[in-house]
DNA sequence: TTCCCTGTGTGACCCGGATCACCGATTGGC
DNA sequence: GCCAATCGGTGATCCGGGTCACACAGGGAA
């Protein structure tokens, strides 16, 4: 198998990538890994030597506290990167953060010492970089808007039609005791709520599955 | 009044800028502007044209939410710069944040337009603009983790704790409800907290004033 | 001094979500 | 088809913090 892309793919992939050199070097650097559904792609207190690009599928972005009990931060999909990795690369610390495949993905993995050279010499490539923080910052910025200022109901769904969103599909296969570990709520919370949503009709519930009914 | 820094002013503010190139556009692009203690230097929803550099003071960061009320995200201190603003700066967006001087602040503005160039010009910028970055998103982090993981007791032993490092004093001067506001809680939760701290010989409490006894 | 305003202390009650206990329903393995 | 394990539903009770009400204290202004 394979586990290199030619300089044409990078650029079907990352449309943003337009100097020639850049497409060269990514596809000469880059080694292709596949996760399955559910694959740890990065844990807490790892040492991070490569940044990933997204090439196909979902990764699952969390924080542990040091109980061991965690929160959903944000996903990441095809054509995205991970500005915390890249973060943690260039200051060769530990991830702060898990990385867990939502479905299964392929990632592209650009070896840490390249670079941050790369940003000096590409235009392009330092414009993904800095987007990539920001939209990250961004993403931060609206978890702790919700985990501060909102009340479970609403982030509940949120949630739900988030994940709905990722998956194009109005339906979520998930237990509700994985959506309270996400939230870092209890499991009857979940359960009670979910319920009163179907009540209200915006959902139908399942064993394992949950379908959204309104238009979000 | 003089509103410019020299090029030797620069270096010894921000001594990891070595480039003369660089030490000179920024004396050159470089504005001096003073805030009084509650200034507002950026107010959430402004448009943002210049980057600050912070030279002298404290500038505290905080969240807003649609309803006005607030949330203390982190602090700024001399030598360093606000990635949230940066990353205003570059998308030419609304800030999402508010900006206060916690004490009397002097900052050095820099125009939108030359910073995206310096990045790859410059090694040490860019270097100092990822690093902010970096610093601002691990804050954010670990305000993620207060909020969503911690009890307000420690969240408050905290705060007290961190705004009294800032200002390099045991005491703090402030209101039950600014630091109620603050952590976004009420200023009844406030008062009974630190009402039992005072009780363990944790803190000593005035009218406006509250002074860290144990060593943090 | 007196008055008033702001800040603080405190009780009573409310409410969302945690925790505990337990039961029933579904499903996968055999 | 049976069993065990997992998943979901639901009541009881607890607890942290919100909300309301009000009393009191300190300090500045006249």
């Amino acid at each position: 198998m394979n586990d290199r892309l030619t300089t044409e793919d990078v650029h079907r992939y990352f449309p943003e990538f337009v100097e020639p050199g850049l497409l060269q070097v990514i596809a000469n650097e880059g080694r292709i890994h596949r996760f399955a559904e559910g694959g740890v792609i990065m844990d807490y207190g790892n040492y991070v030597r490569m940044l990933p690009l997204i090439l196909e599928g979902t990764i699952k972005i969390s924080r542990q506290a040091d109980d061991g009990s965690e929160l959903f931060l944000y996903y990441l999909t095809r054509g995205e990167s991970c500005a915390m990795t890249f973060s943690c690369c260039m200051a060769a610390k530990r991830s702060e953060i898990r990385a867990v495949a939502e479905e299964d993905t392929v990632i592209l993995g650009l070896p840490q010492p390249k670079l941050d050279e790369w940003m000096m010499r590409y235009k392009s490539w330092k414009n993904f970089v800095m987007q990539a923080y920001d939209q990250r910052m961004n993403e931060l910025v609206r978890t702790i808007d919700q985990v501060a200022f909102q009340q479970l109901d609403e982030r509940l769904a949120d949630y739900v039609s988030k994940r709905a969103a990722i998956r194009e599909d109005r339906t979520i296969l998930s237990t509700h005791q994985a959506i309270a570990d996400d939230l870092h709520v209890s499991r009857e919370a979940i359960s009670r709520l979910l319920k009163t949503m179907e009540n209200r009709g915006m959902v139908a519930l399942g064993r394992n599955r949950i379908t959204l009914l309104q238009p979000s």
